[in-house]
DNA sequence: ACATAGTACTTAAAAGTTGAACTATGTCAA
DNA sequence: TTGACATAGTTCAACTTTTAAGTACTATGT
């Protein structure tokens, strides 16, 4: 590689240095307190709340597994456990033969809406409490740039 | 739970949303990239930084794996896997019986050397380069605030 | 109509992770 | 000293994710 990227100063190295540490143990909190609280996984959550999100409670197999960035046969095994327990179930897609819907049930309906005030006050005291209200719509603003930027990049 | 904790408004939903999203995409982006050009998965390239910026390139595992947030049967096994390839060995700590370290080989230090330039680079295209020059003193603040109350909490 | 290529999803085996039990060593008070 | 308890690290079985095919259907070109 042609040695015209420069390593990073102080400033960048604290951001991204704090960066990894934040989003891995928030990730772990979140996941610790979801278990206990719930029996979830945080992947297991982030399905359901995909699903309750979405017209008619189910999304097709693909589109669920790009919005959660897992792969294909990862949501396959993710759906068949969640549905072994209940929470979703599958349904053929009547314009796609190939195609598979994931479809909340209503006890996986009940069981996010039981975890969600748990979460939000998790979410809370991990990340949003932390951020002073004058620090918010910047870093609201730069946050969603990244996210924007990063799903720019994946597609084009 | 009692309903003391309010639902997320506008723009605190929209914090946690990105921040979900951007984690996740940079994650995948790095991993990515770092597999394709050097072979190593994050979590190898990890230890191997946090090995090189050690006195001695050494470290207890114990320590290492608090630092990497990994739990000590899946630092051993990682250990295991790049002691395989001969990027890291392992000594014997001589003040503590119980004690071993992990250590970053010649052959490691190389590695690193090797994927460091290609891994800043994906770095600033990432996150750093996206974070416009005058907002970046105060998202350092804000992730550096994020990390040290969550190590805080970890502890204490 | 048929072959070809592409898409949607699943399956199976290998690789990695988790969590509890286990080994070995260290610490400390009686 | 000894016994009780704590700490450092590994091992093992169960589980999850990855990777590489495999199956079944759709779209396209002739």
């Amino acid at each position: 590689m042609k040695d015209d990227t420069p390593w990073l100063d102080e400033q960048e190295n604290r951001i991204w240095r704090a960066f990894l540490q934040v989003s891995g143990r928030i990730n772990a909190q979140l996941s610790e307190s979801l278990k206990t609280t719930t029996g979830l996984t945080m992947d297991d959550y982030e399905v359901l709340v995909h699903l309750s999100e979405s017209e008619s409670h189910r999304l097709r197999m693909t589109e669920l597994s790009h919005r959660l960035l897992h792969s294909q046969s990862r949501l396959t095994q993710r759906i068949d456990r969640l549905s072994k327990r209940g929470y979703v179930c599958r349904e053929k897609c009547p314009d796609d033969g190939r195609g598979t819907f994931a479809v909340l049930t209503p006890a996986g309906m009940q069981v996010i809406k039981d975890a969600a005030p748990h979460h939000v006050k998790d979410v809370r005291a991990a990340l949003i409490d932390l951020i002073e209200p004058k620090e918010r719509p910047l870093v609201a603003d730069v946050l969603e740039r990244l996210a924007t930027q990063a799903r720019d990049r994946d597609l084009g």
